[in-house]
DNA sequence: CTTGTTATTGTATGAATGTTCAACAGTGAC
DNA sequence: GTCACTGTTGAACATTCATACAATAACAAG
């Protein structure tokens, strides 16, 4: 006789409120805020509809543990730059390339954005941790800075980075005809080290 | 005996497409892509729901008619400049206040880019659209290069100005504890600037 | 094996969605 | 006044949506 089949796959609620979270990126990510729904999030998790109240309390919930997630993704990228003997090409990368560089999240981002400038938890939120990814650059900004012998506005420069980061990032996803990345990182890191050496008077 | 009371107003078909255009920009600006619904947008615009699929065939195509009248506002900002008399300022003031200045467009232009990325007819006008903005800018930037004797990439400094404003404006939107406009004003002057003085290498 | 906990299922429900369509009515031409 | 044209209405329709909930079953503890 065959080992009796279980008819369904019993998690820890953690590990289920994760793969339910990285099923809804995935839904963000193809078909933007119109794919976000209850239906097909558990469809691509693999489970049934009743679990997204049951481990979430709501749809909405769901989606702020998503901002947290993709948040976490963007601050890794500037894990492991020590201000002290960060190089501009370092930053450049860890601001271009964490939780951001992939196309695949514009529509991600795109609907975050939308439910932050709308739902005043997640604003609170967003702001906390932007202050967060803030601070670190402009540390790091600033330590540079000062090994060329210039002294700089961190918190301004840094303000300009993350912003034109954003904005390249924005177009080219949008638009991928538009410039290739490594154009992209270029650009950046001229604007930086304009910066760093005084050149804006930031 | 009082004169007839006309049951419902009755336009002509442009005059309607306006008005129900403007009322879907109003639902866009307040709730999002959620808030851009049949009844909701017929609501704001005084009509019944039958106008929309009447007149437009489509929701879709109704935002597709919103997206050209949007961007109609952006290229407006860049009215009235002449490439060769034009001042930094007076372009950094174009790009900024054409249709973006105000955050109410945030949840609008949200919409478009999510609605742009994923169907492929909104792509292409996309494309020509902002090809026309980049030329329009590039040749301007040239110009006033040309002017202090620099030889620069309009193209690429277009596309650097084009990004930042748009970063900025993008943070400034969502947070708006950020930075004040006049700020994001003066870091856009202060890039185009360098690259127009040839600081950049641009 | 028995029991308790709780993750999981899937149906039920009612509200909201985009679109269709036949009837209605404003408007200008004659 | 009569007529044709077409902008307009609003009910009808089939979907799809988020959520509620009672039944089910996996799994650990004893």
């Amino acid at each position: 006789m065959a080992a009796r089949q279980p008819k369904f796959e019993r998690l820890t609620a953690d590990m289920r409120r994760e793969r339910l979270v990285e099923a809804s990126i995935n839904c963000l990510a193809v078909e933007g805020i119109q794919g976000f729904t209850v239906d097909a999030i558990c469809r691509e998790a693999g489970s049934s509809r009743g679990l997204i109240v049951h481990h979430f309390g709501s749809k909405d919930a769901l989606l702020a543990a998503v901002y947290a997630e993709v948040f976490q993704s963007l601050l890794a990228g500037l894990d492991g730059i020590d201000p002290e003997t960060a190089t501009p090409e370092a930053l450049v990368d860890g601001v271009l390339s964490g939780g951001f560089q992939d196309r695949k999240y514009l529509n991600v981002w795109l609907a975050l954005w939308g439910e932050i400038s709308v739902n005043p938890g997640m604003q609170a939120e967003h702001r906390k941790l932007n202050a967060m990814f803030r601070e670190k650059l402009a540390l790091s900004l600033e330590a540079m800075a000062k090994q060329r012998g210039t002294a700089i506005d961190g918190y301004g420069v840094a303000i300009l980075l993350i912003s034109l980061a954003d904005g390249l990032w924005l177009q080219q996803s949008i638009d991928q005809s538009l410039l290739a990345s490594d154009r992209a990182k270029e650009l950046c890191l001229k604007v930086v080290n304009a910066a760093l050496s005084g050149g804006l008077n930031l």
